[in-house]
DNA sequence: GTATATACATTCAGCAATGTATGTATAGGC
DNA sequence: GCCTATACATACATTGCTGAATGTATATAC
């Protein structure tokens, strides 16, 4: 079984990748070994040098396949002829959440990501992948934002930038503390409750406008 | 130089845990030897051995050292005769959030397990000292919640174990979203407006209470 | 003052993983 | 029907780290 045809590869390169979740989970990345990837495709080394150049290599290409398509649809929140900003923002952290909690799969590689990998040394680059990827999700939120003040959904006064982040970090600390030990709550089923409190936060709390220091 | 005193030994064993948090902090946990420890140390590998049985003792004895202090300080808030819980709690997190962000060796603890640690392998046991560590500190959490709505600091129908995962959530989210990029936000500064936030939430979120799934 | 346990340094054997080089059979262009 | 690039498998050399074994000098107990 040598020479496959350009389908048969390409089945090959998946399988690879598929090979390489599975491993990068059970034994974390830098533990895995591209042997103990190639086994478990039932391939080669051979055949993972010949498509990828090396296990960072692989390990990006992995990754890729369950991020981008998260940031087409954080995009599409913020695009500016949307008549419902916060519903589709509310929408997205939902479907994220529950994604994560339900898709075997994006559960893998979240809990790869934030558990089973070092951001260090040849893995640095990874570390500022993450962050090109944070702000570029960050300007697609402030946009949502800005909209949703225009059209009257959020108050005039919000901090936009905090409250980017105040969702960033409870999106990912409610993921991150739900793969650390997932039998404490069911994040599929309150994560409406979660992200519903958040929003009214954002329209209620006196501690996120940018010129009131401290209400009465 | 060899044979010291005991109080000499234990001098070497704590500057080879400093030099042991620099370098897991500089090359991530698994990519470090043993060898790099001792040479930040001043020693060779022979003493790390007499002192420790492996690296991931050496690591777990790091690790202790950052973290054993923030339960005792949480389990302050959740006492009985504490008459103003809800204000030890806000002060819990506002210290945390300042001294994961100020200090810069809790800084590096924090760094080092959530971003150069693989929880996987032989450091799977680490995850369940998370796991063992978040179930104590949610107990005290509890009580703490518990002991603001007899005390009438928060509202009868709150949902205890959620509001519990999501202070978990926004101090973990917080952390990890600012040690990936902390030039986007001053986490110091902005601190208590955050915490406060979350107390208000608390306070006022009609998501969060126990019976009423959808308020009018 | 001697003996022994202590606190390391030094040396060595061995594995496991990586990258590369080479072998090889076939798909697909001509 | 041939040729060549493709899609792998196999074999090899190198490296770096670990753990253990051994060496050694000095506190300290007696």
């Amino acid at each position: 079984m040598v020479r496959r045809t350009k389908a048969e590869a390409m089945e090959t390169r998946t399988q690879i990748l598929d090979a390489a979740e599975q491993v990068f989970h059970r034994k974390g990345v830098l533990s895995a070994s591209l042997n103990d990837i190639a086994s478990e495709a039932g391939v080669t080394r051979g055949a993972i040098y010949w498509h990828f150049k090396n296990k960072h290599d692989v390990f990006v290409a992995m990754a890729d396949r369950r991020r981008l398509p998260f940031e087409a649809l954080a995009q599409r929140a913020g695009a500016d002829d949307e008549v419902d900003p916060l519903g589709r923002l509310r929408e997205f952290m939902v479907y994220l959440l529950q994604k994560a909690a339900q898709d075997p799969s994006q559960r893998r590689v979240f809990e790869i990501i934030f558990q089973k990998c070092e951001l260090s040394g040849e893995n640095l680059d990874l570390l500022h992948r993450q962050q090109d990827a944070c702000r570029d999700a960050s300007d697609s939120l402030e946009t949502t934002f800005r909209n949703a003040i225009a059209r009257g959904q959020l108050p005039d006064g919000l901090d936009v930038s905090r409250a980017v982040t105040m969702l960033h970090s409870l999106l990912t600390g409610l993921i991150m503390h739900w793969l650390l030990d997932p039998s404490v709550f069911d994040l599929a089923e309150s994560a409406p409750d979660y992200v519903d409190t958040f929003v009214f936060s954002l329209q209620h709390s006196p501690f996120l406008l940018t010129d009131t220091d401290a209400p009465a």
